[in-house]
DNA sequence: CTGAAAGCGCTAACAA
DNA sequence: TTGTTAGCGCTTTCAG
């Protein structure tokens, strides 16, 4: 039904190795070249990419294998992902495994007998199976977001120790002692990493670290919002909270509202990733940026590398530093003292 | 490198249309297939999908194409979508088009150069160019969360009108008679639908419909908290407020906080999506609920069925109706000025 | 039930 | 430069 290549050689009066030749950008005559666009424009002519694909062993088609797509940070990854691969040609495929650790290795194997290019790997499972099965199909792999142990590959990574150091040496020279941490789980490679920065933070200030202080969100909105609502209700609560991601930073601000406990009077705020909500509400709150464009290009620019056979510094590890914004949801201690008199 | 079929013929003695057949589930004589299997257990043999879309002109791969990841309800849509294809051997394709008509263009024509079994459509260009060159190529298409005049197609819609009118029925029913709404962009089709359902319940009640009740929060978080600002500053603001999606129902709860506004006594609220706000909050919101997993799998259903050929009733346009749920967040005009008094 | 052979649309090596 | 030809891995007639 559609035309090809085949076609477009008749049509032209010439062969189907010089049509393949021009549409390959390799020389052709002249007159040549005129006959051939014009039987191309006739007959409405587009190259099959699966017989293209079959003949090079080539899909022209990477994957991002994610958690969850309701994750703000996964979605924006994938955004910059695109933008850099699709006009070198390449499909980008989203698979989300739903945070099952079975359904990731399903999909990877389904990724893998798709014959992908590459593929993106935000992972969830930390044992590295979806890792060993790729690497064994020599499929062209970029991780993101976090290192598992024992499995060394192409890595884009933020300094999460350095995300929520830097936020809680902030809060501490504002006269803070009293600060408390909402953090993912406590297997997750960024919730420890992040969880470290904060402790490492008031350690050097030795300022003694209250377990009670530290909260478990779980990465979710609803989470966030059970753990500010555990950090409020303290004997003794903390003065200002760092928040380790986007989506439980949703759920504290809210928790904060119903407890109408005020930004910055009450509680002083710092959260996670520059998303809509941070800059709406009022005062806009302070938060650790951490650079998603950058490391979906990064990921993108990598494997597109990795795919045309550079394995130039292999394993390759980048580590994007965070960008710091404070804003009024943090105030100083003496000055809210100061103001009481 | 990998095995081929052929392998598996040289291993296990038989001929390639024999090993073939027995792949595609066609009868084999027992001493064979055991042969067979055997052979493909030990060259680890994997058909190559390439190969097999050359030959059978199918790629095994769907689309969704949608105008925003960031939205909750594209990536719902996108997982019940890919529940219900996935296990029928079906690749998602998951293809955004940030908002823009032309680069929605481009990546329809990109989708159809790549070849996909079909495409589940979330338009954004409302001319219907996409859904044209789709149809001009013969793909089968389904469109979900809108009707594009002019383009008849498979579609699967929500109940739009009675999304809203029930709810602002109820409102109605408590004794609220300043009820505003905010609404998605105008020349947005779901947008103008829940506006219909809006007004002809206030109609119906000889309610007159007063502009300045009818905010754009042009369906963005942002936007809802603007919005709600806007009406919140009326000089005779409404009691009571419909909010026609999720996105601007975060916005609007933000701006109630911020203005420090009681729900319900202050204004009673009923949003739009049974996604995570709405249960977390305090008091949890009422909302009709659109039944995003069974229209991405009607979606997904549908799509399968043309894929195999049977057009049996085209164009199928399938109406989901929402469901109500009302909690604490909204309340009776009467019980309140009992209670002032 | 099985095997041989043709060909899906394309590219690349070779010869002219 | 151009044309010819041999496949990429698979399915599917068509004989046997």
């Amino acid at each position: 039904m559609a035309a090809t290549i085949r076609d477009v050689a008749k049509k032209s009066g010439l062969s189907l190795g010089t049509v393949s030749k021009y549409i390959n950008g390799h020389p052709v005559k002249d007159a040549n070249r005129i006959l051939i666009e014009n039987a191309i424009q006739e007959l409405n002519y587009k190259p099959n990419n699966i017989a293209k694909g079959l003949r090079n062993s080539q899909t022209f088609s990477v994957a991002v294998l994610l958690p969850m797509l309701t994750s703000n940070f996964c979605t924006s990854i994938v955004s910059s992902i695109e933008s850099y691969l699709l006009p070198k040609g390449y499909t980008v495929i989203v698979c989300e495994c739903h945070n099952d650790s079975d359904m990731e290795l399903q999909k990877t194997r389904f990724l893998l007998d798709r014959m992908v290019d590459g593929i993106i790997l935000i992972p969830y499972d930390t044992t590295g199976r979806q890792i060993d099965l790729i690497q064994k199909n020599n499929t062209p792999l970029i991780i993101v977001d976090q290192i598992i142990n024992g499995h060394p590959a192409d890595t884009i990574l933020l300094n999460n120790e350095l995300a929520s150091y830097e936020p809680v040496k902030k809060l501490i020279s504002l006269n803070h002692t009293k600060i408390g941490i909402i953090t993912g789980g406590s297997d997750h490679y960024t919730s420890q990493k992040r969880l470290d920065g904060y402790k490492k933070a008031l350690s050097e200030h030795h300022i003694p670290i209250r377990e009670d202080y530290i909260q478990c969100g779980d990465y979710s909105t609803e989470g966030g919002y059970q753990a500010m609502l555990r950090l409020a209700k303290l004997q003794n609560p903390p003065t200002a909270v760092f928040i380790s991601n986007y989506d439980m930073e949703i759920g504290a601000y809210i928790a904060i509202n119903n407890l109408k406990l005020q930004i910055p009077q009450d509680i002083s705020l710092i959260g996670f990733d520059n998303l809509p909500l941070v800059s709406i509400v009022n005062p806009p709150l302070s938060f650790s940026e951490q650079p998603i464009d950058e490391m979906g290009l990064d990921a993108a620019r990598l494997l597109y590398q990795r795919m045309q056979g550079d394995m130039s510094n292999y394993p390759d590890i980048v580590i994007h530093n965070p960008v710091f914004h404070y804003t009024d949801s943090i105030c100083s201690l003496k000055n809210k003292a100061n103001e009481e008199y």
